[in-house]
DNA sequence: AAAATTCATGCAACTTAAGTGCATTAAACA
DNA sequence: TGTTTAATGCACTTAAGTTGCATGAATTTT
């Protein structure tokens, strides 16, 4: 069997045609991308498949959302070797300004933050935005 | 002359009667509000209006927009006694998942973080989310 | 295997926020 | 004053996200 399709499975997700060419799409990627981006990289399936598609994987952990400032959703593969559900959403991303690439820095974790009396962090989302290695030596 | 009417004019903003009550409308806040809270609190004015006053307020550098994840900009009012225009993006937001409200913390700056090769940072955006003081206490 | 049920897909339609064009009105200027 | 510039209001557009529903495919039950 393959192995795009034991990873669907292990997550309760149905290995269907659109959902493992999607999910390729997404590992040969090392950018996040927005549901037009996804769109542009299929010639036959249909938007709302695309979409409903995308929050599966998000419900079922296989990928997370990221809101990089751009108004935009945008979606990267969650680490395979991750466990924790949460320690996903936890490292940071960066947002280029430039040419509008957002990568996730899964090795930069959010750092500490000490907040006033009564506040209780569930969540946090911190992107960094400026230029990327490719567009920062010009 | 009135205190708001200096204030505007300092930012080169022409005080006129919209601007000055969304001023004091803002003022008298200590949330962040979308453009449709605003126009809640506004029982005549027109939306557009309202659009390109907030618009005009945020490119003199009265208000700041604030990205806290919901996917609907919200504005706050710029600390009065900021000088650099920079430094008023530079502190965290929380936003309390309970009661949808978003919050400026204006003295935790958001930590130094180290990049990997190339990367230029320019700006930041770290929002906070759970429960706030209202919120928690359950 | 056939029937029944559940799930995935495709198309159309809807919702909401954001933004633009343009005519009208008000303010500033000379 | 007349002339110019800016602000406002209304209509309209765009874009992303989302839902309803009918159809098709796959899974489960009998
Ligand atoms: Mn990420
Ligand atoms: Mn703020
Ligand atoms: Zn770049
Ligand atoms: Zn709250």
């Amino acid at each position: 069997m393959d192995e795009i399709e034991k990873v669907l499975k292990i997550h309760n997700v149905r290995p269907t045609a659109t959902r493992l060419l999607m999910y390729k799409f997404l590992r040969d990627l090392n950018v996040a991308v927005t549901l037009n981006d996804i769109e542009s990289g299929f010639d036959k399936s249909d938007r709302t498949t695309l979409y409903r598609t995308i929050k599966t994987f998000e419900k079922h952990g296989l990928v997370h959302q990221i809101d990089d400032g751009t108004g935009v959703a945008k979606y990267a593969l969650d680490e395979p070797t991750s466990t924790d559900i949460n320690s996903q959403s936890l490292h940071l991303h960066f947002h280029c300004t430039n040419c509008n690439d957002t990568i996730c820095l899964t090795d930069h974790k959010i750092p500490h933050i000490n907040l006033p009396e009564g506040f209780i962090t569930r969540d946090m989302n911190l992107v960094l935005k400026g230029f990327c290695d490719k567009c920062s030596h010009v």
